[in-house]
DNA sequence: AAGTTGGTTAGCCATGTGGCTAAGTAATCT
DNA sequence: AGATTACTTAGCCACATGGCTAACCAACTT
């Protein structure tokens, strides 16, 4: 689980990447459409899509000679939930020092 | 803004990191206090700070040899409203796509 | 003043990161 | 069969990363 974090938290780290996750949730897509719109060499940019993979944010299926790239949306729920769970905690500790400011403006002490 | 998620992400990326996070959310806590629960030399744990620091996930204030460190709840959010939004496009897909499963169950063709 | 505590700086290490070019393989098209 | 297309592998680069030790400085306690 720590691990997953790691790698997911890794992965959406970098603008190229989110960039490839924003696209295929339209859809999947060819590597050759994906990296049609990053001005980068193609190794490179496949650097970032082994990266994706490897944190299980995409999967991928060769077929012929073209590879198509498919999103996999749990390990992204995984970081959600974890930034969801530190607000909630914020959020009831903001409310919690309120009411104790409110408590004491009522009774100054 | 590209530049914040990049560094909060890669912030959270680590699970010192995510910890000392976790923890901060209950108050803030001394260098001393927040590296006492890491095994790891205070040198190497003060990276992890800066980097939270430079996040702009935390702030911290030097008083005499103290220095207190604070969470910064906003970057967070970002991070959070980023990944917030891919889900329910996502979400948005799905039942896209069931509505035209159901269709296509209806209509055969 | 001496000792202790809390933090800082500097340098090291192996590995990872975001890019590059060059060369190669496999699939497809003409 | 030759040309083109879609990837893949390999090596390079400068810099970053997650740790380490050693030495140091400042604040505090005795």
């Amino acid at each position: 689980m720590a691990n997953q974090l790691d790698s997911v938290f890794s992965a959406m780290a970098d603008p190229t990447r989110r960039a490839v996750i924003e696209r295929l949730l339209d859809g999947p897509a060819s590597v050759s459409d994906l990296h049609a719109t990053h001005d980068m060499a193609l190794p490179s940019f496949l650097k970032h899509i082994r990266k994706l993979e490897d944190a299980g944010l995409v999967t991928s299926q060769k077929t012929g000679r073209t590879r198509m790239i498919h999103i996999e949306a749990a390990p992204m729920r995984a970081a959600e939930d974890w930034l969801s769970r530190q607000r909630k905690l914020w959020e009831g500790r903001l409310d919690r020092l309120q009411a104790l400011a409110e408590t004491l403006e009522r009774n100054p002490q």
